[in-house]
DNA sequence: CATGAATGAGTGTTCATTCAT
DNA sequence: AATGAATGAACACTCATTCAT
């Protein structure tokens, strides 16, 4: 059994060093042979995982990926049952999305994504099994639930859904200086904060 | 005269040669052989202009910046004088923005900007001077002319600019699939209609 | 019993496969890993056996040289009867032995040898003790016999034997495209009569 | 004009060290690096002008052969006009091939061309155009014109000259261990006048 | 000033060889 | 004794950069 396991800790120390090694350089100026040293193995180790540089940068995508999904997603929980005072179990998803969003390994999944698309067009198909827009249905499946019990208005929760996340991410952009600057947890919280209150005055039924 | 001319005619036609080989192949991958023959000179000729091929990237981003900056900034001229219907032209405004973010060049800087950040932490600068911020800032200030006028809630035009952009820009992360999709006139419309929509819930004065 | 028995089974699976795949290849492009395939074993088995890849190549250089000198000197056997028509029998001895140097694994063999000998100069104990030298002698010693016997001009039988070699597998080299082109029979047939005859002028007492 | 010699220059002496390199250590153990040391430039400098490795060795064989193949026919010169000793004249001729022949570069030239056949299989291009076979062509056409003069037998001059290229040339297989021993003048010449003696009693008319 | 040619440094990939099981 | 997995060393090939012209 130890081998076995030896083997998949093996698989996933390269994994998780490949993304790192690709986060910190982006994936040209990313050597296989940081990948092995991050991952603490000899670089034709590597190859005996994955066979190609390109191989095992979408798969580390992936995983990134598959990881940042969930995480979101289960930042979402609270809305399963939100209590009484529905802005404010939303002012906590939100607040939860930001931390999420300003995560640095976060931001180099977003930033590598967006760089290598053209170089591997493959990658599209993470975006779309594993992307913000997933994100988004499982918000709109919430709201819905919510508009049915008449907490929010009914016309059109995937579009209450979109704007809900463009009102708490999108400033991120602006202020974050293309990640450079760690918002404060204060900032973050007044984001939220206003982004949940133009949010009610369109959305939700008081 | 015709020698000047000349050689700054060269001197841009490499910086646009940078970019364009830039945006498709990312920092790394480019060639500055690419970039000669994009502009049609040879390689050392690059050289002559540029020393490095770090400075040659510093320089073909500052230039697409402030293209871009600049687009954006007069995108929103309608608002200087916005008529009866400001909700209308807040969704002109709003449409040429959509348009302008849809660009592929513009993808193509963003994706550049954040993806080499971590190497050039000196391009920071170019984002200080040319950025979203700066787009936000010039946003706000014709809010606030609207907000004296009695037109738009006084209480914070930065955040009223903050959450337009947002309202407007936001839904093109997911929906372009990372600048992949190549999003329909139609498709632009409906996001800036529903952006106003609850923009105008939220701060306009009815 | 049937351990010693498979033991040396897999011994003589690994020397049949490597030269199988050294004959394919090339010696540095053989992987020792392709042997340990071709003879159906993993690769450190054949390391159990053979220290080396050089030991590995000896070997089965060894006994690949062996077995073609064993079959050449066979084909001489008819030389110790003639019988009658002692024109028939050479061109007989000619022609089996023309089968012989056509046959794609000597070819192989001498092509290794030539290409080899710089990295291992020792394989020429290889060549004294089974080369063409042996074939030379052993057929001078069958035309000794003869010369005896008065059926062939008695001056210098290594000499006889050398240019009735000569003759014989002199052509092939031209017209054998370098191993590429498949003799016919005829063609075959055309050469050890021909070789025969000229053969017979200079050496056969009539 | 000098820039042109020099670019040509340098592209002969990259030819001349592949071919040394490829003749001392076979292709793939040749590496581009001791070519480039070899040829006296930079390791970039050869692929400047040679596409690959492969090319590379190529282009050095077709070189070689061509060189190989002018020298041989050259030693056909004085059968143009062999004077009364045409015994003498075909020794002296048989003699200039065995050199020839012996010589290590033609030695490695035929090995590798026998050892790469299997990568290259378009290298058999090069030995059809300049290999033994042209030289048997070219002495055909001598002995023909010997024929017609009266001198030779008249039959089958194509025959004659394989049969004396086999009688001079074959002995030296089994004699030069692999080309390991360097024979001396006066074993070569014993060959060629053996070779002569037995060529002349089969086909030179007394 | 512009260019063709040359180079030094670096990277992806392979392979003979060796442990741990 | 036999194997799956790991490694160190090597090598083909590329590219930013610089001379000579």
């Amino acid at each position: 059994m130890s081998t076995t396991r030896g083997r998949i800790d093996k698989r996933q120390a390269i994994l998780d060093g490949a993304f790192t090694v690709f986060a910190r350089h982006g994936y040209a100026q990313a050597g296989v042979e940081d990948v092995a040293r991050e991952a603490g193995v000899a670089k034709p180790t590597v190859y005996n995982h994955m066979t190609d540089k390109a191989t095992l940068f979408r798969h580390a995508m992936r995983a990134a990926a598959m990881d940042a999904l969930d995480q979101r997603v289960a930042a979402l929980a609270p809305l399963a049952d939100p209590g009484d005072d529905l802005p404010a179990t939303l002012e906590a998803v939100a607040l939860t999305l930001l931390r999420l969003h300003t995560d640095s390994r976060y931001c180099a999944l977003r930033s590598l994504l967006y760089s290598e698309i053209t170089h591997f067009p493959d990658i599209l198909d993470i975006v779309k099994e594993f992307g913000l827009d997933r994100v988004n249905q499982a918000l709109a499946d919430r709201l819905a639930r919510l508009a049915l019990a008449g907490r929010l208005r009914t016309t059109d929760p995937d579009l209450a859904a979109e704007q809900f996340m463009a009102l708490v991410l999108g400033p991120l952009e602006a202020r974050s200086q293309m990640g450079t600057r760690q918002l404060e947890e204060a900032e973050l919280a007044g984001i939220a904060r206003a982004a949940v209150e133009t949010f009610a005055r369109a959305w939700i039924v008081s």
